[in-house]
DNA sequence: TGACGGTGAGACGGAATTCGTCTTAGTGTC
DNA sequence: GACACTAAGACGAATTCCGTCTCACCGTCA
């Protein structure tokens, strides 16, 4: 394992030519497990390859890199499926202010429920740590991005979508970080409060008519 | 780590000479964080050191002899403080009925309440088993004869004591690992029913006057 | 003070594990 | 039968871990 800063490279060039059948998804759950058990440092290839009852080679093959790939790989996985499922919750909403609010909730509340995420805050703070902030930060934006940055169009002009969106990831994960004693963006009341008196003001003069 | 069938050595002069001023307490608890963490397998000597702030060389002046040596201690301590939290409900039995029942009763809500014991049936079940059963078992019984037999020696004869406080410690550990649908030893009825019925009476008559 | 026991730090060589690559053989599909 | 994909495992290199040893440091007690 590397301890380059981080690889960061494209894992998004992991989708292979073939009927990848599940097994990058099997071994990607295994990745996820063993680290749950056993973190981080203790991890070892063999470990992964055995829980997801595939052989070493296949999992080079899969993830030409090792562990650093992988990882990145499963990073990326993880952070589809959050935005896919918050991405369900923003279906009927018809204004700016119930799209800001509505997503800033049901990031919070993804976030609040993810026992993967839990765990590995617990066992491994700094490396999770910085997936959230300085190194994977940049990553989180950009992903959601591509998912909600489609969805604020519908009001705003695509450069100003972007910066909105940007804002409200790092508000989220900061306020999901260190809780504050003013304001529970889990809280519809609290964060509807919160985004109206502080963000909303910024951008609803650019709403398009 | 050998994978001798087992040390089952002495580790039972550990004690020292000098004012083993709770370091070695220190290392027997770091021991035991480690190993509910990452297992037995993960585990190195190094993790204990640092997890008890105590340098490796220290470590093996104490538990010559390595991990071995320091599992086999700690499984003592960890058995003579069952065994002391253990005597402190049975100090006011006045019959052989009652002692029994209150034993066995109190031993089963110990294994049960026994998180760390929880932690290992769960992550390390095969070596876990062998030392309740198997390899571990003679030793439970010679602790449990040493603790409880002056206990039982009021009623019975010597002989018989120690007859009987085995078969208490092997029914307890049965009935713990393998529930029954019939019997509950950690209900005080139910202890004191089957026990009444099966152990009983086949010691009652011994009882001195 | 000086001897002494207990400790932390870390160097050391050898053993064991892990890594990443490669080869081989097996399997299912077209 | 060609092809894509995989399990199994051999291989040498890199890394980690082990167990022992030395040395400096710090309290305690004579």
């Amino acid at each position: 394992m590397t301890n380059s800063v981080t690889v960061a490279a494209s894992a998004a060039g992991v989708h292979h030519s073939g009927v990848h059948s599940g097994v990058e998804a099997r071994v990607l759950d295994a990745a996820k497990r063993c680290v749950e058990r056993w973190g981080m440092s203790k991890l070892t290839i063999d470990d992964i390859a055995n829980e997801a009852s595939v052989s070493r080679a296949t999992l080079y093959r899969m993830f030409p890199g090792g562990k650093d790939v992988l990882f990145e790989a499963l990073r990326v996985r993880e952070l589809e499926d959050f935005f896919t499922r918050l991405a369900a919750h923003l279906e009927h909403v018809d204004t700016l202010g119930d799209l800001l609010v509505t997503t800033v909730v049901a990031a919070t509340h993804e976030l609040r429920d993810d026992s993967h995420l839990a765990v590995m805050l617990a066992s491994e703070p700094g490396e999770t740590l910085t997936s959230l902030t300085v190194d994977g930060l940049p990553r989180i934006i950009r992903v959601a991005t591509v998912f909600l940055v489609p969805l604020v169009d519908e009001y705003l002009p695509r450069r100003d979508s972007a910066r909105l969106v940007e804002l409200l990831a790092r508000l989220v994960i900061s306020y999901f970080l260190a809780p504050s004693d003013h304001v529970d963006l889990g809280d519809l009341d609290s964060a509807r409060s919160f985004l109206g008196t502080f963000v909303l003001p910024a951008f609803e003069p650019l709403v398009r008519p």
